[in-house]
RNA sequence: GGACGGGUGGGUGAGUGGCUAAAACCAGCAGACUGUAAAUCUGCCGCUCCUUGCGGGCUACGAAGGUUCGAAUCCUUCCCCGUCCA
């Protein structure tokens, strides 16, 4: 990269759900030659489409997604893999010198893509069965005894309860055959050869749980269920990881009868109001974002971002085009 | 009209003389998080004051009185709510 061919830009509109990040994301990729990415490790399986809120043929309008619909139910999504795959798309929008416009709802994702992560192993399912068993058997504080004599500074880190981040934390120790904050000091391998804009979307909470309350009744009704029910007769195993996403559980009860409808409907509503303030927490100290405080399908919010990415040097139009100018 | 049961903090709901500003859960707020992340975990949560201390003051368990060193907890009356009997 040098002057005359300065990098590319790449937009990331962040937000929690409901925020309106798909309808912004596809706003943007229309008037800037871009195309979405999506980054959201629920969006990422084959087959769970209602429940994830994937946006539908209509709301796309023709703009290509990517990210989507990549994984088997099967499969295990994991921050690297997501990582790998979406260097790639990015390669290729590169190529093409289209804009991509990353919908991010899962932000260690984003973060493992822009900011990378550490040369680390992956993980080990024998490991997590045998780590997972001797803390059964042992008291309370097992898994965080261990820890601590493994690395000292990490188990000061995670709460002695959190069994998952102490296996995660463990593993790593023992498999890099080194302290994971040792390996964490060695440092990430963040993206380059990007200009990176990120977009925040922070509507007030009321109307944001009002959207959340609103959406959740509305995915009930149009096909939720029945998803989940074909989903089921196609053989998949109950087991399968987006089973265990927000709301397909309630769902599986209602059409067991160990739910009624209003019941898995609170229940949806009030995991995802709390999913999304995890969001907004995870976000809120994401550096160098742009925030705007609405819905990103509000039209006057909209005028907003287009002023921004403007002003940022984005023309309208051209997208990615604009190096080699 | 009679017989029971019940009225507790934003909600549900424990508590039946001091360890109770009152369990637990929900809601709410804030936060952590480098390979399960729509996951996992943590803190706060009546009001108020300051010298921020396992500090002080005030208010609080339907209402009003009373018993007691001390009451959400016992007594009296009243007001509500529910169920049953008339």
């Amino acid at each position: 990269m040098n002057q005359k061919n300065p990098q590319p830009f790449l937009v990331a509109i962040v937000g929690p759900t409901a925020s309106g990040k798909s309808a912004l994301g596809v706003w943007v990729a229309e008037r800037f030659s871009g195309e979405v990415v999506a980054c959201d490790s629920t969006q990422l399986y084959r087959g769970f489409d209602v429940g994830t809120a994937k946006p539908r043929v209509e709301e796309r309008r023709g703009i290509a997604h990517h990210l989507i619909d990549v994984l088997d139910p099967n499969d295990g999504a994991t921050a690297g893999g997501y990582r790998d795959v979406a260097l790639a798309v990015l390669e290729d929008l590169r190529q093409r010198e289209r804009l991509p416009v990353l919908t991010v709802g899962t932000g260690l994702y984003l973060r493992a893509l822009i900011e990378g992560l550490a040369e680390i192993p992956q993980r080990s399912e024998e490991l997590r069965v045998r780590l997972r068993a001797s803390a059964e058997e042992q008291p309370p504080g097992h898994l965080h005894n261990i820890l601590r004599r493994l690395d000292p500074e990490a188990a000061a880190k995670i709460a002695s309860a959190d069994e998952q981040k102490l296996i995660r934390a463990i593993e790593v120790c023992l498999l890099a055959r080194k302290p994971i904050s040792e390996v964490h000091r060695a440092g990430r391998k963040p993206l380059e050869g990007w200009r990176v804009l990120r977009i925040g979307l922070m509507p007030p909470r009321e109307e944001l749980y009002e959207r959340i309350h609103a959406r959740t009744a509305s995915m009930l009704g149009h096909g939720w269920m029945k998803e989940v029910q074909d989903l089921l007769k196609s053989g998949l195993s109950e087991n399968a990881k987006p089973f265990d996403f927000i709301g397909y559980r309630e769902v599986r009860a209602v059409l067991r009868n160990e739910l009624s409808l209003d019941q898995a409907r609170e229940a949806i509503q009030q995991a995802t109001r709390r999913y999304a303030k995890r969001q907004v927490t995870w976000f809120r100290k994401e550096a160098g974002v742009k925030w705007f405080l609405g819905l990103g399908d509000d039209p006057e919010l909209q005028a907003g971002v287009l002023d921004f990415l403007q002003t940022q040097g984005l023309e309208a139009g051209r997208g990615a085009r604009k190096r080699g100018v």
